[in-house]
DNA sequence: AAGATTCTGTTTCCGTCGGACACACTTTAG
DNA sequence: CTAAAGTGTGTCCGACGGAAACAGAATCTT
């Protein structure tokens, strides 16, 4: 019984062991449940005592299925991010700009799904294993950038760019989501002006020009906007490239 | 003794008290003693604990003068950013792409500064309370921009782009930087493929043409071009939407 | 000068965490 | 029918963040 590394967990599923008794649980059951309360409470709260209480059982026994709490997040990750949506641009399309719709399109979807799971973000850090999910992802990506003219590592750093950016915003955006973090952000904002008096001047100007532009629509989506800004200013920027490339 | 808000820490210097004995500690000893201690064994390893054992004192001590971790954390935060340095561009300066280059200076210098604390990038997430330093860094980028014609919405979001790839590119560079950790990436890679099989074609091209093509130059400094690249992206977007708006 | 007050650092204690380990039980292979 | 392998459980450990009570030091008030 050598314990599975999480290479393995993430892509292997080596066959049920023939002798002992029948496992009473699975990582089918076990993963989808961490994530349920992971949504719900976040991801500091998330403890093996906790998520056994969730399934019924004790909190050695979910280590006879995961060596470990960081393989349980690895697991946790790939699944939430499942995979990508069909084929967001047809292999081989050549049209002009394809790419771009193509990329506008993996960008926006995977900030969904990022947002929908947005503990996610401190999971994917630093050098670690690469779930089949989130290569496939990568590889949607690399798919909408063929016949661009653009160079493997050009590619890649494309999508390193893109996913960026989307990861950024989420970050900024999901603590962001529940309850009157809007009116705490103003109060901190205000108490900090007080006590930093005129020192940043260009910060003043530009939180008031945005507040007096944004005044007459009261939808508060302006994260939303930046989603949009960076991302038409990325592909702005490759389109550039390309066509130097051309 | 009402103990100090996040806020009040990080911006106010409220006067020592005067009735007691005199504090043998203070937040000049204590925020980079922690600082030293993180950047030496990582975030994961700071404790209050050994904290205090560096500094020679019982752990409780500590709370003396930081109300809870969270606080010391973002202590430590503003205090490794530092202040930005002198003005990248002249205030008043219109001259045709002074802002380009301010902007590249910009994220060129919290590139390294973020790498020299890369768990700074842990802890700048989510709505939290900004220190003067941070707030320093975004009055520098908001400097540089004045001239251009963009909005104060548009100013904001472009620094949250470029702040967003700079963070992302350190973060995934800085578990590199030690030992082989190149190696161990190659060896994830080929274990993974290995397993894949063949459904991720593109990836695997573009990985090949990125392995030829970097094959001669035997220096690996791939992320700084990486680094790079996503700045060029980002500031060839923006000129576009200057030149638009111009 | 002498309490009274206020702040210091220390000690003790608690609940929670991830995880090691030994154990009893159950299923299958020989 | 016995041996082996695998299951879930109970117990135990060290480390963690933090609350609370406490004794000593420095200042204020009388």
């Amino acid at each position: 019984m050598p314990t599975p590394t999480t290479v393995e967990l993430l892509w292997g599923t080596q066959p049920r062991p023939k002798r002992g008794p029948k496992p009473a649980l699975s990582l089918e059951r076990i993963v989808p449940e961490a994530i349920a309360l992971v949504d719900a409470e976040g991801l500091a709260n998330l403890s093996m005592q906790r998520l056994a209480e969730r399934l019924g059982f004790t909190k050695m026994s979910l280590y006879r299925y995961v060596p470990g709490k960081a393989e349980l997040t690895a697991l946790m990750l790939d699944v939430a991010m499942g995979p990508p949506p069909d084929m967001f641009v047809k292999p081989g399309d050549s049209t002009e700009g394809a790419w771009r719709t193509g990329l506008r399109l993996w960008a926006e979807t995977i900030f969904e799904r990022y947002s929908a799971h947005p503990w996610a973000i401190e999971l994917t850090t630093g050098v670690r294993p690469i779930g089949p999910n989130e290569m496939g992802w990568m590889e949607a990506a690399l798919v909408a950038l063929t016949g661009t003219g653009l160079t493997g590592s050009e590619r890649l750093d494309t999508i390193v760019l893109l996913n960026g950016h989307v990861r950024s915003l989420v970050q900024q955006i999901s603590s962001l989501g529940g309850g009157d973090s809007a009116g705490q952000f103003t109060a901190l904002f205000a108490e900090m002006m007080i006590a930093a008096g005129d020192r940043y001047p260009a910060v003043i100007a530009a939180f008031a020009e945005e507040a007096s532009a944004t005044a007459l629509p009261p939808d508060a989506d302006g994260p939303n906007d930046a989603l949009k800004f960076g991302i038409d200013r990325i592909l702005d920027g490759l389109a550039v490239l390309i066509a130097r490339r051309a």
